[in-house]
DNA sequence: ACAAAAGTGTTCGCTATACACCCATGC
DNA sequence: GCATGGGTGTATAGCGAACACTTTTGT
């Protein structure tokens, strides 16, 4: 009965397109441990909030909170050596900031690119390497560009934001007729202009939808009768818990 | 720094078909609080282990663990109020036994349908949900049918598992043309014996792999030039990983 | 007129489902 | 022979990728 203590901590990996490459937030350690490596916000669990909410209050710490569109869970990561001092039980989160909200930062922090990070803290890079990875997947079936994306787009502007965070190249025309297609873009009826070496002006969309929604899941052993993809998840399932 | 104590648990939720339905291992609690009541096997982290080892030496002491054929985290509950006494965090599991495994059990343990739960202890009954959800959506897109159907098998068996599993029809053959299409199927040469009321024997398979793999990633979006559906996982990601 | 960028039309290969039909066995 | 279950052949619908082509702007 005299186990030792655990320490249970949160930790964000907020990813999001700056400048044209997928970054992650991270801030840079002053103190030992791990002085001046990079690390991701996040920190100890207050007795009366659950790991979700805490994430986010943490979050709201660093950045303003209503610039983050979208947060989910990872995974633990709980080896027992990844961290000096005593044990401590990371709860690893993902988190989206559309690219038109510009949080201010405290000096300490900055977007860094996460296929070239700086030395990291701890087991923080590949808590990175994880959320990319989950990024990399939802956006295929999922509607999360939205989270990536600012309110309001051009088809390639949007192209763009997908070539960043999945890092190989994406056609606009089928970006747009895959998206069209599952209804998630509404074109707001605005052309955005030109740019000085003319072509025709785009047309500017937003998402249908500000919240995650599963667009293709089950391409197969689907119930059967149905002729279109049912739109809605599979009952009694959330759609942050269904495809790991 | 007086934070409370808290303290992390691990828990399994080990799916299997028994009897034709899809079903979790409980066992009953002797004990306030929540006495009589069914709970999942899982218990106190040690000292010097992760949360995966911990819950494969913890379902080792319930189930033979060669039994388990598969094991990956779900995610973590952590609602302040969701046991009493001091704070426990719990990091959920899904396990998946075959069912030609028959591991005996203490005679408090029992498998329960996972449709139709006895009443169970604390938040348990949401995380055997989310396990079952877990499954299904796997089922879809990976061979993990291997964790569920013996290691012999015809297809109609096969086919009974999966619909145990997925709650709604499936067809054989269709369920035959989509493993085989993709490599998962391997035939022994054996057929078994039709049964008394006659019918043609049927061929014996068995699935080619036997660790989780990832067979139709990323219907959309796919790096463009490859013909075929590229057969490993994403570089850079773990199949566990990967889809939420 | 020309270049540049946006957007549409069309083709192609492939997947998954549905369903008709053939095969092998017990009685 | 006939019922029963196993298995294959084939048609269909739809998706996603690729690419040719048209549209609309700036210079």
């Amino acid at each position: 009965m005299t186990s030792p203590p655990v320490l249970h901590e949160v930790l964000a990996a907020v990813l999001g397109i700056r400048d044209g490459r997928l970054r992650v937030l991270l801030w840079q350690r002053a103190l030992d441990p791990e002085a001046g490596r990079w690390a991701l916000p996040g920190g100890r669990l207050a007795a009366d909030e659950d790991v979700e909410t805490s994430v986010r209050r943490q979050l709201a710490e660093k950045v303003d909170v209503r610039g983050v569109a979208h947060v989910e869970q990872l995974s633990v990561f709980s080896d027992p050596g990844r961290t000096p001092g005593p044990r401590t039980i990371a709860t690893a989160f993902l988190g989206l900031v559309p690219s038109d909200a510009d949080p201010e930062l405290p000096p300490d922090t900055a977007w860094q690119a996460v296929d070239a990070l700086p030395e990291t803290a701890f087991d923080h890079a590949a808590i990175a390497g994880s959320a990319r990875g989950r990024l990399r997947a939802k956006l295929s079936y999922t509607n999360l560009g939205f989270a990536l994306a600012p309110s309001e787009f051009t088809i390639s502007a949007l192209r763009e934001h997908y070539v960043a965070a999945l890092g190989h190249p994406v056609s606009a025309t089928n970006l747009q007729r895959v998206l069209t297609r599952r209804g998630l873009l509404a074109p707001t009826g605005e052309v955005a202009p030109s740019g000085r070496s003319g072509g025709r002006p785009a047309a500017v969309f937003r998402f249908t939808d500000r919240a995650l929604r599963v667009t293709d899941a089950f391409a197969v052993l689907r119930p059967p009768g149905r002729s279109g993809p049912d739109p809605t998840v599979w009952p009694g399932t959330a759609p942050d818990a269904v495809l790991p």
